[in-house]
DNA sequence: AAACCGGGGTT
DNA sequence: AACCCAGGTTT
């Protein structure tokens, strides 16, 4: 058989078993470029599990991109809670702004205006062009290079952006005349459902009998990726402030910085220790948190009584958190500090937070009702 | 090329 | 505990 003839009946083989397994997913319900464009957006590094329930209040909330233009940022981030990697969000708003004054509201067709939005690299342009538009263009995400890994024995390190753009030529040369939308996502959904990361189902493989990695006994071993390094651990001790007079029932909450770690997320004030042996002595993180908090213009009362303990893990950091109790000294002050204010159970809906917070505070106003 | 950017499910 | 997920941006 020759590559041309491989590669004709991978797509034919492909397409035929997409249209009788494929998933009902709700931006599967859409050719509308805005769902398509959104689904992708939330759908990068993120299970489609997780995203269904997103993707349906945040379509519900924001049905058009005029809509989400037009909405309060905060708003955006509230609906993004939880779903985390938050530049995700701020960058489709911006985008959606710039598809309104630039485009007139009308989602762009071409490549390079599809590519120049923001937050949308070359995977999500693909994904775009193709399901919206049927256009052939590759889309070549995580499933989709260990897809082709596999099925042409290719070891090349998946890590390496080189060989992510070799994967998106050949990617492109496998779509089958006009039927890039269903091939694109036919590639996706094989390596979601059948061609697994840990132990793929070969059996049960539509064009299991053509694959090259499977038939040289490496379809375990692929596709190559070099490790990734362990995350690091850093140690903080955050500060429960309880409020009193017109602030009781409150804490004192504040907002983080405009870009980095968790922008514009709110949480618990806190500070960071040198390593696990300060952690491990919360009498010496006293005076930390109350000098690192007068560096916010904010003066507190720290005790070494433990609020809370936990833990937050992001990719590349492991936070540790010990929460001490803390009282304000000047309250009507603090309440005036643009970044800082005074949070109760009943508005603690209005705000985002990371889950480490939400699990924090939710569990103190619930020992707080009792 | 490497680091940064969440949170959760699987193995 | 390691790995992965419908990746993109910044340095």
């Amino acid at each position: 058989m020759s590559i041309e003839e491989n590669k004709s009946d991978f797509g034919a083989g492909l397409l035929r078993w997409y249209r009788r397994v494929r998933r009902d997913l709700p931006w599967r319900r859409s050719r509308d470029p805005y769902h398509i464009w959104v689904s992708e957006i939330m759908l990068q590094q993120t299970r489609v599990d997780t995203v269904i329930p997103y993707f349906n209040r945040f379509m519900d909330r924001f049905p058009t991109v005029g809509h989400l233009a037009e909405a309060p940022e905060e708003d955006v981030l509230k609906h993004w809670e939880g779903l985390g990697y938050y530049s995700r969000a701020r960058n489709l708003q911006s985008a959606a702004r710039e598809v309104v004054e630039e485009y007139g509201g009308v989602m762009p067709r071409t490549k390079q205006e599809v590519a120049g939005l923001k937050g949308v690299g070359p995977y999500t342009t693909g994904a775009i062009l193709s399901i919206a538009y049927n256009q052939p263009e590759p889309a070549v995400d995580g499933n989709v290079m260990r897809v082709l890994s596999r099925y042409f024995c290719l070891e090349d390190d998946i890590a390496r952006p080189a060989t992510r753009i070799g994967l998106e030529e050949l990617a492109k040369e496998l779509i089958p005349e006009g039927e890039a939308a269903d091939f694109n996502q036919a590639l996706m959904e094989l390596g979601a459902m059948v061609c697994t990361p840990k132990s793929p189902s070969c059996t049960e493989c539509p064009v299991g009998e053509l694959c090259a990695g499977r038939l040289q006994g490496k379809e375990r071993e692929l596709p190559v990726k070099t490790k990734a390094k362990k995350a690091r651990p850093v140690f903080r001790f955050a500060a429960l402030i309880a409020g009193t007079g017109s602030h009781a029932g409150k804490v004192l909450v504040r907002q983080r910085p405009e870009t980095g770690l968790l922008a514009r997320m709110w949480e618990l004030p806190h500070i960071e220790v040198p390593d696990e042996e300060a952690w491990d002595e919360p009498a010496a993180g006293i005076p930390l948190l109350e000098d690192g908090l007068a560096e916010d213009g904010v003066r507190i009362k720290a005790t070494e009584r433990i609020a809370g303990e936990a833990q937050h893990i992001f990719t590349h950091l492991v936070w540790n958190i010990k929460v001490l109790e803390a009282a304000a000294l000047d309250e009507q002050y603090v309440a005036d500090r643009t970044a800082y204010r005074w949070v109760g159970a009943e508005e603690f809906e209005d705000y985002a937070w990371p889950n480490v917070f939400r699990k924090l505070l939710t569990e103190y106003f619930i020992h707080q009702i009792k």
